[in-house]
DNA sequence: TTTTTAATCAAACATTTGTTTAATTTCGCC
DNA sequence: GGCGAAATTAAACAAATGTTTGATTAAAAA
């Protein structure tokens, strides 16, 4: 789908925009880093504009297909799927950094059409697939009736997202400053993780 | 301290920046819709940068005290205290939208360093308050002894900034879209601090 | 080989950018 | 009223911006 060198612009682009912004960025940066000549951006993306689109549908594309494979997984309990996608979501979310961090600025800027309805469907088909998992858990016991999905949702990609982009604060305040960057990296991986774990449960099982 | 205008200028530049990025908005539009002459905006402030610093100071200054009168004052529970200063964060959150959405952003770029130290330090003053409420929650017995504040606080930030910088998603998700933009509105800050107060509580009290 | 298509390039394009200048106006104060 | 400081203005500034052009090279197809 996308030759080589669309691939080296667009991962550097994400780099870029994940560091100085989408506006903070110059198409001269972005061919600078990369390699190319400038006008090799217009050539094979468009527009700056389009190549944040296309570095949207190449990271989105890659992300679905996991979570149907795990809810549709036999002979596990829906709370243990529930963890798995935990981790799936950790996991994709450590291992995307830029591409989040982006993500999570053009959120809260509106700004592009195109984007806001790639983000959107996104989120529904996490939905949808979410509330079927949590109706199998409510159906067999194992959930407790008053679930808010929306809210569920919102928590943990609230949380994740906060903790991750804002990591170098975090950094500070909780102490381990004397960690090494990937100890820290797993250090908050796995924190996240077993925190998110927990309040899934506590959101799920209990009434508070 | 400021002046009517410079209020003027500060506040335009808010809603803009909010709404189109600190890059993405041009000290002529902040001129043109703040209704004063370009040129006013570099004699004031110096420049579009410090702007953004001095809208900082200004909003930081504000929402100071609120938290040391709450957590002082005497007769009340620690989990009351707690409630208390979630429904105190929303109020904030709900009245300066603009400025969170703003701050959400900034903290994500890291780009400039004044408003890094600024937030930094906001951070770091609430996080040695609320430390000390836990604590003295643990030392009566109202709370478990292991407590992670840290990323207690990441939860609740990250939980509400997500909530309501991305609340247009929220709303065709959770399927509110005949609400009124104010109903809309007060539907979400109650959810909001409903939804926290419980995991409050469930980070707090029970082992889970 | 010849022809056609794609890729690459330096240069130029027209806007837009943040900031400054220098002249003018407004205002409080004597 | 007249002086001086502050406020306001239109214009200009240089630098940076995203995009396009037209020529040149490389690759593929005939």
């Amino acid at each position: 789908m996308y030759s080589e060198k669309q691939l080296i612009i667009m991962e550097t682009a994400e780099s870029l925009f994940a560091d100085q912004g989408f506006n903070g960025t110059s198409v001269r940066d972005i061919a600078e880093k990369a390699q190319v000549n400038l006008a090799m951006i217009s050539y094979y993306f468009g527009s700056k504009e389009k190549l944040l689109e296309a570095l949207f549908h190449y990271r989105g594309e890659a992300s679905k297909m996991t979570i149907e494979l795990i809810i549709g997984s036999p002979g596990i309990s829906a709370m243990e799927k529930v963890y798995m996608l935990v981790d799936n979501f950790m996991e994709k979310l450590m291992g995307q950094q830029c591409f989040h961090r982006i993500m999570a600025r053009e959120q809260v800027l509106n700004n592009t059409p195109v984007i806001t309805s790639l983000i959107l469907e996104m989120k529904k088909r996490n939905l949808e697939l979410i509330e079927k998992l949590i109706k199998e858990g409510q159906e067999n016991g194992e959930f407790r009736l008053n679930v808010d999905i929306p809210m569920m949702m919102t928590t943990m990609i609230g949380t994740a997202h906060h903790l991750v982009t804002t990591k170098h604060y975090y950094r500070e305040l909780s102490g381990v400053q004397k960690l090494s960057e990937e100890e820290f990296e797993s250090f908050i991986r796995a924190k996240l993780a077993s925190h998110l774990k927990s309040l899934f449960k506590a959101m799920l099982k209990y009434e508070i």
